[in-house]
DNA sequence: ATCGTTCATCGTAAATATACGATGAATATT
DNA sequence: AATATTCATCGTATATTTACGATGAACGAT
């Protein structure tokens, strides 16, 4: 957000950051937790299980779809969302990388 | 930011999400892997390897003091930062439960 | 006491995030 | 073709983030 200098941090440093962000807001974690959980993928259904309305749920699942976390399918009018593993795990691994660094020198 | 309905979501959401804002911009990044890797703790130091000005990385300090990823301790005029492994532990613990969680089940 | 160093905070400008209602696009059904 | 369903996007209001220069506070040294 706002005249960031991104170009002045490593690639890995804003994939990280990038990815962080995607998780910086609670409906985001509480709709990849409903996907990996529920038997449940389209966006109504995730509505009606957040506390917020169908503009703002399906802007959340933008963002997370925008970093790779999730897919969109389209079924008809429908479109059912799934988690993209490939993506979370590179993340996960990523982020790992990022903590053991920190954490194991010194 | 904005209008967030935190009270909505869980403790563990709410928290998780708060982690990752704090690791949402590559300059944080960058600093936690410069007070893990460098003989580096001091403000001004931390400044002469980034690429902003004193007062920006002073607000990215304040940022992950915040969330308690560092502590700042005043040695006269100077303050010397250092990581706080056991809240950056509890953060990394807490972010692989929720890939976990995420990617496992299904 | 004055000066220099170090860092936080203030003030400000511009961009982005969050939230919602309203509307629009796409498709399935009738 | 008309209707209903599903979801994205538009428009908008407000809050937050990012960035910087300027200033202020705190301390050590002279």
């Amino acid at each position: 957000m706002a005249i960031s200098k991104s170009e002045e941090f490593t690639k890995i440093e804003n994939k990280i950051s990038d990815w962080a962000k995607a998780l910086s807001h609670p409906a985001r974690i509480k709709i990849l937790k409903i996907l990996a959980q529920k038997n449940v993928c389209m966006c109504g259904d995730i509505v009606d299980l957040m506390p917020l309305a169908q503009a703002t749920v399906s802007q959340h699942l933008k963002e997370l779809k925008r970093v790779g976390f999730i897919k969109g399918e389209i079924e008809g009018p429908k479109i059912c969302y799934c988690l993209d593993y490939s993506t979370v795990t590179e993340a996960q691994k990523k982020l790992n990388e990022l903590f053991d660094g920190i954490i194991i020198i010194k």
